[in-house]
RNA sequence: GCGAAUGUAGCUCAACUGGUUAGAGCACCGGCUUGUGGUGCCGGGGGUUGGGGGUUCAAGUCCCCUCGUUCGCCCCA
């Protein structure tokens, strides 16, 4: 038994829960296309280097979280720990840098190696979208209105938090990430241990720390905004501004540093207390220097990413199974007859179930249990006429049809 | 990777301080009703109590190991 268990972290998804995922990923879409964004699908994995070189050496994911191995072929292959490096990847593989600006969305499998938790597994669901070419703050408003308007329109909107932040561009990100640690050196014995050792590696991060001790020294230490250039802060404050036009909510939090190396400028999470540690449900930003750093053109580029079985668990509703209609034959003779119905329906675009076998009141029970809308019911003195009864499996009501005319019958009863 | 809790039938849970064949509800199957489901009544199948080892006359119950899950840390969608 224990050998027949999925690996940790993974999970058998059965037909009410798919329903549910898919349901959120066709909404994220149908959004995504209201925007003007086109599906791309990238491999579930990559050259290790594709994410190796992007996520930066320091960030965890690359340092511990990655399902890396060698194929046969000896080359290192690490299945996607997120979507943005495939999907630049494939951009300058594909020489679509001739086609900028390019609006671009993919939904699929990603895997972490991590310990599971409520809203974290090893192989998770994200969609996501990429706005890449646009350098202005534009694309920054645009592509933060778009995740506002997906997760509205799955009902969660008033479940949810933005919350915003600006990592400025390189030069500002470096005058302040000095200034930081000459504050925390200060402080440094007392620091928790692993936001000691981030101290060189990636001192950014220690901002986000939930240690206690950690918080209060952080509690005064220098502020990310002080330390824009010009440039920089005009681009936050055209992208604040932007937001406030469309009366998206927002607030500004000076901690929000995303994990990933290759962000610059607004960095954003949407958040909810709804769902325990694993508040974000979806998280993005801004990475021009992502392109380059892959050895590549400059090119700058934004986006965010969602995880589908998060917001699955935060809408809570289930997503009903269309309805069938039932074919119930009455007697051998009429199970003939009754395959032959069943899939002149089928042909007819009628989603059709069918008992496989057992007597009359087996398949209406059944038919209950599928939900049917209808029975169409198959015996012999319905035959004898060249008939069937269609039954109401709601009302209770039936009538008698002549066969050809079953699935128009059906059809205009909504079946 | 660290800390804590937990694991009994398909699901939700019982079983006093260790004490005879581990129970219930729901679900499933059959019958009352051999051409009618969703309500009712009667009956039935189903558990090596996650796995392994140990203590004991006796272990679902205590101890150790292991696997899974949950909660937190870490990190993130």
């Amino acid at each position: 038994m224990a050998t027949l268990k999925p690996v940790r972290g993974t999970q058998d998804v059965l037909p009410a829960e798919n329903r549910q995922l898919r349901y959120v990923e066709s909404v994220a879409f149908g959004v995504a296309q209201i925007y003007g964004y086109g599906e791309i699908s990238t491999p579930i994995f990559e050259f290790t280097d594709v994410f190796a070189r992007t996520l930066g050496d320091t960030s965890d994911i690359v340092t511990k979280e990655m399902y890396s191995f060698e194929d046969r072929g000896g080359e290192g292959i690490t299945l996607r720990p997120e979507g943005t490096a495939g999907v630049a990847r494939a951009v300058m593989s594909g020489g679509l840098q001739q086609d900028l600006p390019l609006k671009l969305f993919y939904r699929g499998p990603m895997f972490r190696y991590e310990r599971p938790q409520k809203g974290r597994r090893r192989q998770f669901g994200q969609v996501g979208v990429e706005l890449i070419g646009v350098a202005g703050p534009l694309a920054d408003i645009e592509v933060i209105a778009l995740g506002h308007q997906f997760l509205d329109r799955l009902g969660v909107g008033a479940q949810v938090t933005l919350e915003l932040n600006s990592l400025g561009d390189t030069q500002s990100r470096a005058a302040y990430r000095d200034k930081l640690v000459d504050y925390l050196q200060g402080f440094e014995d007392q620091l928790s241990d692993d936001s000691r050792e981030r101290l060189t590696r990636n001192p950014l991060r220690i901002l986000d720390s939930k240690n206690e001790g950690d918080r209060k020294i952080i509690g005064g230490a220098p502020v990310l905004s002080d330390c824009l250039n010009d440039e920089s802060r005009d681009f936050f404050d055209a992208v604040k501004a932007g937001l406030e036009k469309l009366g998206i909510a927002f607030e500004i939090n000076s901690r929000l540093v995303r994990g990933l190396d290759y962000y610059c400028h607004t960095a954003f999470e949407f958040t909810t207390n709804d769902l325990g540690a694993q508040g974000t449900v979806l998280a993005g930003g801004r990475y021009d220097g992502l392109f380059e750093q892959m050895g590549g053109r400059e090119t700058p580029g934004i986006g965010w990413a969602a995880g589908v079985e998060r917001l699955a668990l935060l809408t809570g509703e289930t997503v009903a199974a269309p309805r069938p209609v039932a074919v119930v034959p009455v007697g051998n003779e009429a199970e003939a007859a009754a395959l032959d119905l069943t899939q002149e329906l089928r042909r007819a675009g009628v989603a059709v179930d069918l008992g496989y076998s057992g007597n009359m009141k087996k398949r209406m029970k059944r038919a209950g249990n599928l939900d049917a809308r209808f029975a169409v019911l198959l015996g012999q003195d319905e035959l004898a006429r060249g008939a069937a009864t269609i039954r109401d499996m709601d009302s209770g009501e039936q009538s008698e049809v002549s066969l050809s005319q079953v699935a128009e019958h059906l059809r205009q009863s909504g079946a």
